[in-house]
DNA sequence: TTGTAAGCGTTATCAC
DNA sequence: GTGATAACGCTTACAA
């Protein structure tokens, strides 16, 4: 692997001027400048991001830290945030945290060894003092962890109310809630938004707490069996719906005619099974671009516009609604 | 964020000794070691990974390269690396590359920057002088690349071939193989192994080739229309076996009375949906250990048993198949 | 058993 | 415009 020195060895030139012209800052003749880029074509040469990030105490890497990658709404927001990165002409360091504290501290550790300029932190954890401490710019995604920690969610609250307001159009008259597990700051937000407007109509529902990650298909058939008469089920995640068509197929329920049922998430196998999904949408999009321009200012220091930004959900309508 | 020299100057020694103590390296006192320990427990310490790579000329940080996140083959698969990588105290900088030949030449220039010690590759690049001429341990995922570049797959012959005595075994006579890309080399060798034990019992079968991302529901639909006397179907996903069957139950076919479906990679998913699918089961975590294991192996210089390794399918019987 | 000092590949300051 | 050179934080001969 040539070095910088090589390259102004070849170029009959000190590694000072090698660095101008690689950095275009600073005075350089565009003469020598040829000199050095013919070199620096010649011998490959490629700068050593180790020896930069030393100096510079910043080392152009991002750490992120997932709860999991096999859920495709996290495998959405990666791959968007990776894309998004790179073209920042920064890297992206992955934690999968599992869902799990102390491999979340682990990283935390390893994100101070490599001079991580920035994290994205999508995780509900507690030990906020923990990444404080750290001082590097955290943005965290979907988790409104303190006032102080800049934040990105979708807007659930918005989510839920889309959905009570189109189970109840089509008449609805009693509604189940299939929710993620309600420690979950965006799973409390929905239940607030569809209550809100339940309860301001006056309509019955009750919230049912499930897995993210392994819904139990015996806890759904079980609600759904003992309440044979409802007509209309909000979940939190689609692929808690496709579990619960699943149950009213086996219920012997009808779907739309005799049940509703409203997703969330529209990952892309909620169009594929039939019949499609009804849906309100998360901009997977629009978060991992205002998480990674934010996180951006805060490292350049720049002021941010808000703290807590909300992006709105949509509602697709699809074959499980009337 | 302390260094060593504050650590050096509070425990009252040179940096020598205090690198000695946290790399438990060479002859140090038990007792300057008590002070040396303290004094980085005070000043909480941790050594800058950056700095120690720039001297050993390695980081450990593995390079991977993924076609897609959003895949769940594919997520499994990084879920799994990241967890092993990060056991033998390496980290992953992952590279989403959408299959795109500049992306990934982008990132093996990053690799380069960065000091990786390994790549994990999971593509069927044809640059492959590019990988070589960067003097990096690799290991292929997926694909056999060349003789010299080693390389872990499933044994897609014997899935290929599994699938086809299935059917045959529950008396199919004329069969679809939904395949992915046949450019890619698994769906090539599941062709060959599945091919090969029909053509022995001579039975009618053919293949049809569809996008593993976005397998167009059309295609299916048009091929199952206009073969409706077919009565098995294999397919190189789960998610196209899912897909199939929907088209399936539009073509007023009953699975499996009147067509049996077999699937690939026994993803999540094909246990919710009923009929639970019959699939060959891919291990990820086999593929997965196998890799970095045997990266790791590259990384020091040790000699590796076998330079193409296979590693077995099973048949996985559930619901599509009688 | 411990310390000194050179060196890893850069960047930036300061002379010239 | 350009070149020495110190510095970034660490490891490792080598000397003591």
């Amino acid at each position: 692997m040539a070095t910088i020195k090589d390259v102004a060895k070849l170029a009959h030139v000190s590694v000072a001027t090698v660095s101008r012209v690689i950095n275009s800052k600073g005075y350089v003749n565009v003469l020598t400048k040829e000199l050095v880029l013919d070199a620096i074509n010649e011998l490959q040469y490629v700068p050593n991001e180790l020896a930069r990030s030393l100096f510079k105490k910043q080392s152009r890497i991002i750490g992120i830290i997932v709860p999991h990658l096999t859920s495709y709404y996290f495998a959405e927001l990666l791959e968007i945030i990776e894309d998004i990165t790179i073209n920042f002409n920064y890297r992206l360091m992955v934690c999968n945290s599992q869902d799990n504290k102390e491999r979340e501290t682990k990283y935390l550790k390893v994100f101070q060894q490599y001079n991580i300029d920035g994290i994205i932190l999508i995780s509900n954890t507690t030990r906020i003092q923990d990444y404080k401490s750290l001082n590097i710019p955290i943005i965290a995604i979907d988790h409104k962890l303190t006032e102080d920690i800049p934040s990105v969610t979708s807007n659930n609250v918005l989510g839920g109310k889309l959905a009570a307001e189109k189970l109840i159009s089509v008449g609805c008259k009693k509604l189940i809630h299939f929710r993620g597990p309600s420690v979950l700051m965006p799973v409390r937000d929905r239940t607030i938004g569809f209550k809100s407007v339940l309860d301001k109509h006056k309509i019955y529902n009750f919230s049912f707490d499930l897995d993210f990650k392994n819904p139990s298909q015996e806890d759904i058939q079980n609600v759904i069996n003992s309440n044979l008469d409802c007509d209309g089920v909000f979940c939190d995640s689609d692929i808690i719906a496709l579990n619960v068509l699943q149950c009213l197929k086996k219920a012997g329920k009808r779907v739309p005619e005799d049940v509703q049922v409203i997703g969330f998430d529209n990952i892309e196998l909620s169009r594929i099974f039939s019949p499609k999904l009804t849906t309100i949408s998360q901009s997977t999009e629009k978060i991992g671009h205002y998480a990674v321009e934010t996180l951006m200012k805060l490292m350049n220091g720049e002021p941010i516009d808000k703290f807590h930004q909300q992006i709105d959900v949509t509602l697709i309508e699809r074959e499980t609604t009337l």
